[in-house]
RNA sequence: GGUCGCGUAGCUCAGCUGGAUAGAGCAUCUGCCUUCUAAGCAGACGGUCACAGGUUCGAAUCCUGUCGCGAUCACCA
């Protein structure tokens, strides 16, 4: 029973026997730093049931749970506050059940309970990763995982949009100009030189609309009548006709482009369970249109289209198929989702990681699924998150304004680099182990940079401006853990037994601090938000290092102290380590 | 224009299911390394919580309106 459990049955009990009235619930805060007391009961909403002056019920109140109540020690009213002093036992007694739980905080999940799928990165096969994919995988990866630690069973997923326009660009482009490069011949990354064709693809595409506005055309006739695009129009077609020579050139360049990607996840640390390619679902969707088509939930119009009737919900119609017959992206979405359950039947729920800009599309999706008939259609969350801006606007990789995600990792490394050689901590480590950390390290400050902050706020990225190894930051809470492992190392304790000792005030404070994890991991999971992980570990870390800085561990007075703060620190190094696990950052036993 | 989101210290962000004097980090300034890693600790300075109303014993938090920024409203994805 947790202790506001306790206290709330006794609170209750108080106010009958004192008051003869029913209290529905009690309201508790932490108590202000400034007052004596570990836990406080707001007076105000009693309130209701009692009438009277705030300050003697709070008395009367406190004056029966310090006789009642063996975890009560003493009491403070201030204003309508009831500041409850709790005994030091109670808090020992909580920390000798969890200090040898490797696992704490975090939930296994049950048999037979439903999963959930989770989708992100998601991307075109036609250009690498940038910052704006990075915010996208790590937000999916880490709510991935915090699902998980919150006790359910998770599939992680992506949709690979590999076909389209978009990918006919880069592979016109590298047939014209391409003179058969490969990975292999430029030693270029293989999404990175099929990015380059598609920034080629625009350039060239802009000369020719140049060209003919200046031979007498309109803008908007140029731009439609360009060469270079009705030539890339017309692979598509081919493309979708099966033949062969086109199928195989975006076999070739789509295989470079997985190739580049799988080097950039590996690098990120993000992992899925299962693949799904639009060239493979796309024609799904239709056959849950024609089905729809005879329920009832679409409708045809004149010219073949058909729509969905949304003006119920306050929305439009909206297309699931246009008059040629072919799909459009919901048409797709539509039969992915729907494939998705049918893969994996223990599925109940899915998360889609997009951005914000696409909130308008996953509201009208979840609403056609749900008319659709699918009960699961009510657990559909989209994760929408704000998009990435750098100083200069929007990141464009047709204009080559983007920050590329392999860069700005391995960028991050160097700087971890520079600042530990200059720091000389690392004597005794080899070349390779001082790699490993700086990648960690480097890894952690930009996963930490993105994760702390709210997903549906947007962010603004100065790459001049360096990501801070300071203060607030991945790097500061990863080097607390090192710390700690470098006490672990030193001392010769049993981490163990268990002890009983005179709380230090640093010791309660950390306790306290402990003591949430398990109900910060349910928020975070219900939320959808890593950022209450980040902010919880932070403030975790702030109160150890107090601790660590006022406390001596190593130089307690008795071998008792000595040994209870060991394992102190040892059960907040593994907090730290499971936290930041949920945020997919590495902790170094060094740095 | 309709809809949705955001607006908190010079900067980056917490706090938002209503509760005490609105908290951190960066930056600026003071102290602290012969004791467990100074990527640290202790402290100072810094606020019209965009603005105006409303609900309430109590509003940064809830409601309405205004302003600012962004997104979206395609037979694009």
């Amino acid at each position: 029973m947790s202790l506001q459990d306790i206290l709330t049955k006794h609170v209750q009990e108080a106010i009958t026997s004192l008051y003869n009235a029913n209290l529905e619930s009690v309201e508790f805060q932490a108590t202000r730093k400034e007052f004596a007391g570990d836990i406080t009961i707001v007076v105000f909403p009693m309130l209701r049931v009692v009438k009277g002056n705030p300050v003697q019920i709070g008395e009367a109140v406190g004056q029966y749970l310090v006789e009642k109540v063996d975890e009560v020690k003493a009491f403070n009213v201030v204003k309508g506050f009831l500041n409850v002093e709790i005994n030091d036992a109670y808090y020992l007694n909580f920390f000798n059940e969890i200090s040898n739980q490797a696992t704490y905080g975090l939930v296994t999940p049950k048999e037979g309970d439903n999963a959930i799928m989770v989708e992100y990165s998601s991307p075109n096969t036609n250009k690498p990763l940038h910052l704006g994919h990075i915010r996208n995988n790590l937000l999916g990866y880490s709510v991935a995982e915090i699902l998980k630690a919150s006790g359910k069973k998770v599939y992680k997923t992506q949709i690979i949009n590999d076909r389209g326009i978009h990918i006919c660009k880069s592979m016109l482009a590298w047939k014209r100009y391409g003179n058969d490069e490969t990975p292999e011949s430029t030693g270029l990354k293989g999404d990175k030189l099929v990015g380059n064709y598609y920034v080629k693809f625009d350039r060239e595409y802009k000369n020719e609309i140049q060209q003919l506005v200046e031979e007498g055309k309109t803008e908007e006739d140029a731009k439609k009548q360009a060469p270079i695009l009705v030539e890339a129009q017309q692979m598509l077609q081919k493309w979708e006709s099966g033949d062969p020579e086109t199928v195989a050139l975006w076999e070739k360049m789509n295989g470079w482009v997985y190739e580049g990607f799988d080097v950039t996840y590996k690098n990120l640390g993000v992992d899925f369970d299962k693949l799904y390619y639009e060239s493979q679902t796309y024609l799904l969707g239709k056959e849950f249109v024609a089905e729809g088509l005879k329920t009832g939930v679409f409708f045809k119009k004149e010219d073949g289209s058909v729509w969905c009737d949304l003006t119920d919900e306050g929305l439009d119609e909206k297309i699931v198929l246009r008059s040629d017959g072919t799909a459009v992206y919901m048409t797709q979405d539509i039969g992915t989702a729907i494939q998705r359950i049918k893969d994996f039947p223990d599925v109940g729920g899915m998360v889609y990681t997009v951005g914000n800009e696409q909130d308008y599309h996953f509201k009208v999706l979840f609403l056609i699924l749900k008319k659709l008939g699918f009960d699961w259609a009510k657990n559909l969350y989209h994760l929408s998150y704000g998009m990435v801006d750098l100083p200069s606007g929007k990141m464009k990789s047709r204009e080559g304004t983007v920050v590329d995600a392999d860069d700005l990792v391995e960028d991050m490394a160097k700087t971890a680099e520079e600042i530990s050689e200059e720091l000389g901590k690392l004597d005794g480590y080899t070349q390779e182990e001082k790699q490993e950390l700086y990648k960690t390290i480097g890894l952690g400050a930009l996963k930490y940079y993105i994760l702390k902050v709210d997903p549906k706020k947007r962010i603004l990225f100065d790459p001049k401006e360096s990501i801070d190894f300071q203060g607030n930051t991945g790097p500061f809470i990863q080097y607390t853990y090192a710390r700690i492992q470098s006490i672990l190392r030193k001392s010769d304790v049993d981490t163990s037994a268990k002890v009983t000792v005179d709380l230090h005030e640093k010791e309660k404070e950390l306790l306290k601090q402990i003591q949430l994890f398990p109900e910060v991991v349910q928020n975070a999971a219900e939320q959808h938000s890593p950022a209450l992980i980040a902010n919880y570990t932070y403030d975790l870390v702030k109160e150890f290092n107090s601790f660590y800085q006022n406390v001596s561990i190593l130089g307690a007075d008795n071998d008792n102290e000595k040994q209870f703060r060991v394992q102190l620190s040892k059960v907040v190094g593994n907090t730290i380590k499971n936290a930041f696990g949920l945020l997919g950052i590495n902790v170094p036993e060094r740095m």
